[in-house]
RNA sequence: GGCCUUAUCGUCUAACGGUUUAGGACGCGGCCCUCUCAAGGCCGAAAUACGGGUUCGAUUCCCGUUAAGGCUACCA
């Protein structure tokens, strides 16, 4: 049996698309699983599609998600080069081998020519395809345009009349009739290889056992097999992924929210959570587990188990995955997430201990889905209450209110050092002495220290920021109620 | 238009011909817990696109229809 080898060959477009993330995971668990290599190839071969920075990009991304190849542009490999940019004298000898077959030719026909061409077949409501004018060239003919620096490409000559099959993994047998495959162009003008080409040779080269990617690729896949085929290797097994769906069915796209994994990135999205959530898009483990981590599903993966259909990427799910995988988190690796998000924020020069820090976790994990929500949700921890939420206000602050949290100053006052229980006791005084229920000092005090109605419990709140801290918040609150 | 692919709750999905009154999760609604908000627990509404076959029996197999998507470049 040979070995497991595949790759994730994106076009450096200036991103990652979430679609290829998902692309580069599935390639990642299947090659970890089975011991295999892990390939990352740059198929920059679009010149007038360059993009600065774009390779980088996406190996930041993908470095962020966690995934590691283990060959590839940036550690080299065996098989190196592995930028297609850079292989180039490589597919033109292939596709040079191909013309002397006669399972490739010359052609010299303009942009313009070949838009004519299309535009008449289209009027003719023919099937759009290359007419092979080329071919009626005579071998003196083609000789003299070479000879003379005509620009022209090189093609390749789908056979007549017969059926290109193959198996896909999760798709079954596949058949193609050759009379709707086009004579692609292998060798552009500029002298590089378009993808076909330079899939073929690459993978061959680069010994890919399996060719994992999208379902945009399954209509081309026969002229990939043909291209084996004229070169006599030996085909890969292919997979052919369920597409990434806009909420309104169509291909992942722009325009309809966020496709890049930087942009989830950036919205603080966990790369455990979107790893995750990607991965059970058009995959599942067969029972009724959610939660993996990266190892887990190392473990739990199997490419049969890829389904056919798309998906659409529902953001809510992926939001809830964001707050299952923060909360599965030690207040350690939250603790450093959280000063990293404080740098950023409208708190960047105060200072807080780590063991304040870990209260303020403590407290406010269970009500939190991002990172970023520590701050949104409970700036009182960081801060003195700006403002007052004023619907919570209506309903708490009543005449007799500050009456009553002056009262509880009074009683607060004469505690040392107090715990939470001791926080609990002393409110449940006051109620007594002041003969009212324990919410109306609560509800009050709550809003008094926090701003808002709602958080962690009262008691956890107090012993959090401190006698003197709950003191002087509600001396302010009192100045406010009046 | 042509070719290819796909089709289970709103969404992600389970069910590899019978154990199914079609299971789980997100979201949604209700209840419990409770100082609030969450978390958690319980309950609920919600799907096999349609039509033919095959079979004792179809979500599951076959055909057709419909719908959706992909491809149809000297882009990947």
């Amino acid at each position: 049996m040979s070995r497991i080898r595949v790759r994730f060959a994106p076009s450096p477009t200036g991103y990652l698309h979430v679609g290829g993330l998902r692309t580069a995971l599935y390639n990642y668990l299947f090659a970890r699983k089975q011991n295999g290599t892990f390939i990352l190839r740059i198929e920059d071969t679009d010149r007038s599609r360059y993009v600065e920075h774009a390779e980088e990009n996406l190996i930041e991304a993908l470095k962020w998600a966690g995934l590691v190849w283990d060959e590839g542009p940036d550690c080299g490999g065996p098989k190196a080069p592995y930028r297609q940019s850079e292989r180039l004298a490589l597919y033109r000898e292939h596709a040079l081998k191909l013309v002397d077959q006669g399972n490739a030719y010359y052609a010299f026909d303009t942009a313009d020519e070949l838009e004519e061409m299309r535009k008449e077949q289209e009027q003719m409501r023919l099937p759009v395809k290359y007419d092979r004018r080329a071919l009626k060239l005579s071998a003196a003919e083609v000789d003299a345009k070479l000879a003379a620096g005509v620009p022209h490409v090189i093609r390749m000559k789908v056979p007549d009349l017969t059926t290109v099959t193959f198996d896909d993994i999760v798709r079954g047998k596949v058949e193609f009739a050759s009379e709707q495959i086009d004579d692609q162009v292998l060798l552009k003008s500029d002298g590089f290889p378009t993808y076909h080409l330079a899939n073929v040779v690459d993978d061959h080269l680069m010994e890919v056992s399996h060719v994992i990617r999208g379902e945009e690729w399954l209509s081309s896949t026969p002229k990939h097999v043909l291209l084996y085929q004229y070169f006599g290797w030996e085909l890969p097994q292919f997979a052919h992924l369920p597409l990434l769906l806009n909420p309104d069915k169509s291909k992942l796209s722009k325009r309809q929210g966020d496709v890049a994994v930087e942009d989830y990135r950036a919205k603080g999205y966990l790369p455990e959570a979107l790893v995750n959530f990607v991965a059970l898009l058009g995959w599942n483990p067969g029972d009724e587990r959610e939660l993996f981590s990266l190892h887990e599903l190392v473990n739990e993966f199997s490419i049969e188990r890829v389904g056919k259909s798309g998906a659409v990427f529902n953001l809510e799910k992926l939001n809830w995955m964001n707050a299952e995988h923060l909360r599965k988190k030690s207040d350690a690796e939250i603790l450093r997430l959280l000063k990293n998000e404080l740098k950023q924020s409208e708190f960047k020069d105060a200072t807080f201990s780590d063991e304040y820090l870990v209260k303020v976790i403590g407290a406010m994990r269970e009500r939190v889905s991002f990172v970023k929500d520590f701050v949104e949700k409970s700036p009182y921890f960081f801060r003195r209450p700006k403002q007052f939420d004023p619907d919570v206000v209506k309903k708490r602050w009543k005449p007799e209110s500050s009456g009553y949290l002056k009262s509880l100053t009074q009683e607060f006052s004469s505690l040392t050092n107090p715990n939470k229980e001791e926080y609990e006791a002393a409110l449940h005084r006051t109620a007594q002495s002041l003969n009212v229920g324990n919410g109306q000092l609560i509800h009050p005090l709550r809003l008094a220290v926090s701003g808002t109605g709602s958080g962690p419990g009262l008691y956890d709140i107090l012993f959090i920021i401190g006698k003197e801290e709950t003191i002087k918040r509600i001396e302010l609150a009192i100045e406010k109620i009046k």
